[in-house]
Order: structure tokens, then sequence, then C-alpha cells
DNA sequence: GCAATTGATGTAATAACATAACATATCCGT
DNA sequence: ACGGATATGTTATGTTATTACATCAATTGC
């Protein structure tokens, strides 16, 4: 998908997830846009949808947080599927694609004529510099 | 891990789980504990709490609900990793296990020095009945 | 030009999910 | 019986997400 120029109210929440060294909650990026005239959690979550439906970033679900795609220049929805390191201590998200764990759930959900419309897979630990 | 014998409270809990023919919110299951003397969130969560640790229900972040364990006999710690399919038009939860998903992401999670604790995978979309 | 449609925004209220803090009670080893 | 650990009960609160409704702005068809 094409990004299509991006509202004022989605610059405002992209550019948030994009300086953030870790994910925020829509309630965090609430508060930083106060200033800019942010007065409702609706005003975030409308922003994220768009976002979130062209690609641009990224749903945690495990941590109810968002994060701005680490590969802009790829199209990550033509990976099918992406994956993600979230570590605990950091916050710090490790995002990658692996096309044979891809291929072998794809395979799977054939044989059960499961129709797959969103995939998550988030692994929550520690990275190098975090682990003891 | 052996499960210890559960308390009235967990037994509770788990029976509610083991009949459901979906997965059930934290609420859901209060709602159908009132009966039973449940007056307050944290009981359940409370309950939950420990069947998750003892392996034997299993939490979907996805959807913020909580399923029994599908192999109750086998120790699904053991398998490292557990993924799910889950159908968003009948709820219907197919829980799976596939040793080379699981390698392929151990492989990297050690090539990254990546410390995993709890990893998630789960898939939404619908099942071969509700598929059209 | 101008009504009609569509998409974006603003605001308030509420729903849904989860935990903190504190008090009691029950179980178990000694 | 005592003391510690675990489980429970209860109230309040914190956090995440959506519903409902009003307004505004850009676009399209006539």
């Amino acid at each position: 998908m094409t990004t299509p120029m991006l509202t004022k109210n989605q610059s405002l929440v992209f550019d948030v997830l994009t300086k953030a060294e870790a994910p925020l909650s829509a309630y965090t990026i609430l508060d930083k846009l106060r200033d800019q005239g942010f007065r409702a959690p609706l005003q975030v979550y409308r922003a994220l949808d768009k976002l979130l439906e062209y690609g641009v970033v990224h749903r945690l679900e495990s941590i109810n947080s968002f994060v701005a795609c680490a590969h802009p220049n790829e199209d990550c929805h033509s990976h099918g599927l992406v994956a993600f390191a979230i570590c605990e201590s950091c916050g710090q998200v490790i995002e990658f694609h692996d096309h044979e764990v891809d291929h072998r759930l794809t395979d799977w959900l054939k044989s059960q004529k499961f129709k797959a419309e969103k995939s998550t897979i988030e692994i929550r630990g520690h990275c190098a510099n975090c682990a003891a």
C-alpha cells in the first residue's frame, strides 16, 4: 500500500512515535500532544487506526502499545508476517521478518483451511544489553 | 510443572473456562461466577494468574481473553512455544505447536543474544466452518 | 455555484480491562 | 498454639478503548 499524505493529527502522532525510543501507549501519546492541542483519546486512536492501516505503525498486542515501523522503505504488508522482540527492561523493540516461519505458519493454516487476517508474533524478554 | 491441587476459586474459574466454547474475558468469567459468590475482578484475576502459572490456561493477548489449555496431558511449557488460530466469527481457538517455527525463532533470538521469557503467536481470521 | 457526499476533527461520556492497597481468613509445619 | 505463607474479600482506582453526537473541510456531481 502506498501511504497517502498524512493529515495533521496523523503526522503529529507519527512524529511522536518516530522519535520515541520505545513503544508508546495511546495515552502516553496523548500526553505528549497536549501542547499541540490534543484533548481526547479518540484523537490518538483515530490517527493510529489510519497509521496502522497504512502499515507505517505497528500495534504490540502484548503490551498495548504502538511503534513506528522499523522498515519504512520496505512494505511490511508484503512480508505477510512481522515479528517483534520486546525488551522488558529498556523497552527497545527489534522488528524482524522470517520467511521460513511465515511459510510454516502459512502451510499449517492452509492445512486447517483457516483464513488468516492478522498475525501477531511477539517475544518478550531481555535484549543483549539488558540481559544479566 | 506438575499442577498442584486447585483452590476453590481456581477450580471455579478453571471449570468455567473448560466448559466454554470460546475464550472468555476476565469480566465474563466474573459474571458467570456471581452465583458462586464472586463479587470482584480480583477474584478472577488472581485465580487466572495461578492457572496461567500452572500452564493449564492460556492468555490470548490479542483479544484480552483466556482459554483452557487444549493439551492438558502434555506439558505446554515443554513445547516452549504455543500458537493459536482464533476464529473471529465463532470464537473457536485452535491451539498448536510447531517445532520448526520454535526452532527458527529460537535461533534468531540466540543470534541477537535476546533472552526470551514469554512468547506470543496468535493468528486471527476465520476457521474452515466460518470462512465464506 | 451549490447541494450532497465523504473524510477528518472535536468533545463528552462510558465501557472494558487490570491493579493497588488493605483487611481477614485458612492452611501447614513446628 | 504459634508463626509464616498463601488464599480470599472488598473498595477504590488506574489504564485502555469505544460509542455517540456535533462540527468542519475537501471533493464530487449537477
